[in-house]
Order: C-alpha cells, then structure tokens, then sequence
DNA sequence: ACAGAATTCAAACGATTGTTTTAAATGCCC
DNA sequence: GGGCATTTAAAACAATCGTTTGAATTCTGT
C-alpha cells in the first residue's frame, strides 16, 4: 500500500483539520504531524498556510462549482425555452444536490462540505476573502436566477431573504460533524438527503413568502 | 469629565474587540490598550481571559435573557387562558424584538449584539460552551412553545427548522458591523426594524411550511 | 553510474500570545 | 498622617506560532 504524495497527504490533513477547528485555529505542526511530514514541507510546496487553505478551496471547489453552475444554467435555460419563470425550488435544488452528492461520494468529502459551511459563516477576512472570490460568481448567478423565479419581491429584500437562505445552509454543511446550536440531541438526527429536503423546503417557503 | 472605572473600561473594549475580532484574534495587549489600561489589570480583575469573556456575556445577556424569557412566558400564557396554541410569529417576536430594541437603546449596544450573533454561529468551543450555557434554557423554551404552536410537525423536523431559523437569526445579528455573506452591495441596506421583521416572515413561513 | 535537480530533514529564528511577578503608586480607615 | 489594602505599572516568563535555513537525502534523466 503506497502512500498518496506528500503534497496530497498535507492536503487531506489540512482539509479535515481546518473542518475541525478552524484555520487559524489549526497549526502547521498538527497538519504535517497527522500527514506524517516534515514541518517545512507546507511551505516548500505550497508557499505559506494561507496558500495551503486556498489549495484545499480549490482541489474540490472548482469542479464542485462547475457542475453547480451547469445544473442553474440549465434550470435557466429550461425555463427559458418553456418561456416561463424559473421555480425557486429547482434552483435552490440545482445549488444544494451536486453539494449532497460530492459529500456522499466518498467518506473523505465530508471534512470538505464541513470547511465549506464554515468558510460561509466564517468572520475571519482571511478565510472569508479567499472563499469569497471562489464563491461570488455562483452566488450570483443563484441570486440573478432568483430574481426571475420570484420578481414580485423587491431586490434588496430578495437579497435579504437570500442571505437568511445562504445562512440555514452553510449551517447544514457543517452541523453534521459538530453541532453549532445544541439545543437538544434527543431525537434521532436526520441523515443527510432528509436534511437537504427539509433546507430546501424551509428555505424555498422563506423565499416564497408575501411580501 | 470622569471616566469610567476600569473594570467597566476593559468590559466595554472587550465587548467591541470581540464583537470585530472575535475572541482568540483579539489580544489582551489590544484590549487594554483600547481601554487604556494596564496589561495586568484583565488578569487581576477578571483571573483570565476566558473569564473575561463570561463577564462580558454575562453584563448584558443576562438582563436582556430575562426579558426575552418574560415575553415568551406572556405569549404562551395567553394562549393558555385563550385555550389556543400560541401563533409561531408571536412567539418568534417575543425572541427577537427585544433584542432589537436593545441594540437601539444606545448606539454601544451594537456591538455586544454582533458579538451574541457571532456566538451563536461560533465553532470554537471555548466561546460556544462559555455562550450556550447562557442561552440554551431560553432556546429551549422557544423550542418548547414552537411545539405547542406547531403540534403537526414531528419533533425531529421542527428542531431542525428551528435551526435553520436560528442560523438565520445568527446572521442578522452580526451582519450589520460586517456581512459574511457579501453577495451585492448595490441596493441599500435595511434599517434595523425592517431587517427584523423580514426575518420574522421569512422563519415563520419556513416554520409553518408543509411537512 | 553519476551529475544535477528535487525533496526531506532537524534546528533555529523572530514575533506574538496569555500569564505571572515584583515594585511603585494610590485610596481609605483609624 | 501613618498603616494597610487595593490598584496600577513595567518587565519578564514560558509557550506557541509561521517561517527560514542549510545540510542530508532521494529521485531523475542520460
């Protein structure tokens, strides 16, 4: 059983341990402890910790975006042709199942969805800017979509009821691995496609509602 | 004019460090040099810096926890005497406008709300465990009420959905001082009194969605 | 097999952190 | 005003952080 290289095995130890604690909560030296590499191999092959967590944004964030990008355009299009509306809801589905999907293809995928909600509620500039520029255009396109799913509401409160939307996601991604708002444990915890129904329905029904 | 003591300096420049940092990006060098206090002065009047950040949950939460709590207590005791499950809306109210109208009694006052709502989505325990002691018993009288006024949903989905509601609340609390999920900036932003009641149409409908 | 490039390694660097210490200053009661 | 407790002040503490260094090692192509 040969190994990954080194510079994928830093990338796995980065990604589950930024999931877990955060950035800057996550030392080099725990991630090339777990790695099983030397602490200088961070900066030799990816420059500085702060390129390291953009290489972790990017390994799974570019192709996870591309195919989000894709499934929107084509509930664009589609409602183009049938010169109808989109529905909120094949939108806000177009955005959340490719996310579900990669998280359910390998167990591995997890700690990244996890990082991902984290990164869309983190406060910290240096997380948030280079998730931000990675993000903003899908985000875009979600809201530009929006905009003609429901165009009785006004921008600024679409806007609005978009980032409460965004919100209850970002928490969905990374409740799984560690609970943000315990409140109670005592009914089973619905698993993940469960989960994302009860998101999209929540969110859709706040998106939908009079204004 | 005579400045504050310096226990209350130190608390008030925690709170607004806090609040924009977050607490472990925050220094104590950095707080008392806001305050204009000596190093020391933290560790003799607080024992560290974890129990400053108790003390400055604890100043204003636990007032405004109590008001919270009377209001819920009112709704539902008027929907006892009425014989009626208490409305969702009312409840959520209860929860919220007390908050807003505390971040409007002094303009200070902001920034221990964005420190609340940052607690609220904070991954790292040390501020999550110090905060959820503070305001769990009050989420779970929300939760509680919310039972009773949505009787049609199994307990597991409404938890979910009060989390999802909670995230969102999360967010427009310290969403103000800087927004996390910075989409557009082109239209102009709502006032305090209009963001909350956007948020209490765009949970309740999420809340009162069909299961 | 060997030169040269690429990688790994142990060690140290400078900066920053929360905390502690020891002494000086201040306020307060008798 | 003297004596005592409280508060402030400056300095140093030990620990941890990201990063750099320079030599040792491994890999690669001919």
């Amino acid at each position: 059983m040969s190994q990954p290289d080194t510079k994928t095995r830093i990338l796995d130890a980065a990604e589950q341990l930024f999931a877990r604690d955060g950035f800057h909560h996550t030392s080099l030296r725990s991630i090339t402890g777990q790695a099983k590499v030397n602490l200088a191999a961070v900066n030799y092959h990816f420059g500085s910790k702060e390129a390291l967590l953009q290489a972790v944004f990017e390994r799974h964030l570019l192709p996870l975006n591309r195919l989000r990008q894709e499934r929107l355009q084509q509930v664009l299009e589609a409602a183009e042709r049938a010169g109808r509306p989109p529905a909120a809801d094949r939108l806000l589905r177009a955005f959340i199942e490719p996310t579900l999907a990669f998280r359910q293809a390998h167990p591995n995928n997890r700690a990244f969805i996890a990082l991902i909600g984290r990164s869309m509620v983190e406060m910290d500039s240096t997380v948030r800017d280079c998730f931000s520029r990675l993000i903003e255009p899908l985000f875009r396109l979600l809201l530009c979509g929006l905009q003609r799913a429901l165009p009785q509401l006004p921008p600024a409160i679409l806007l609005t009821r978009l980032r409460f939307a965004l919100s209850a996601m970002a928490h969905t991604m990374c409740m799984p691995d560690r609970t943000p708002l315990q409140i109670d444990s005592s009914s089973a915890p619905l698993d993940g496609g469960e989960l994302a129904e009860q998101l999209i329905r929540f969110t859709c029904a706040g998106l939908e509602a009079p204004c």
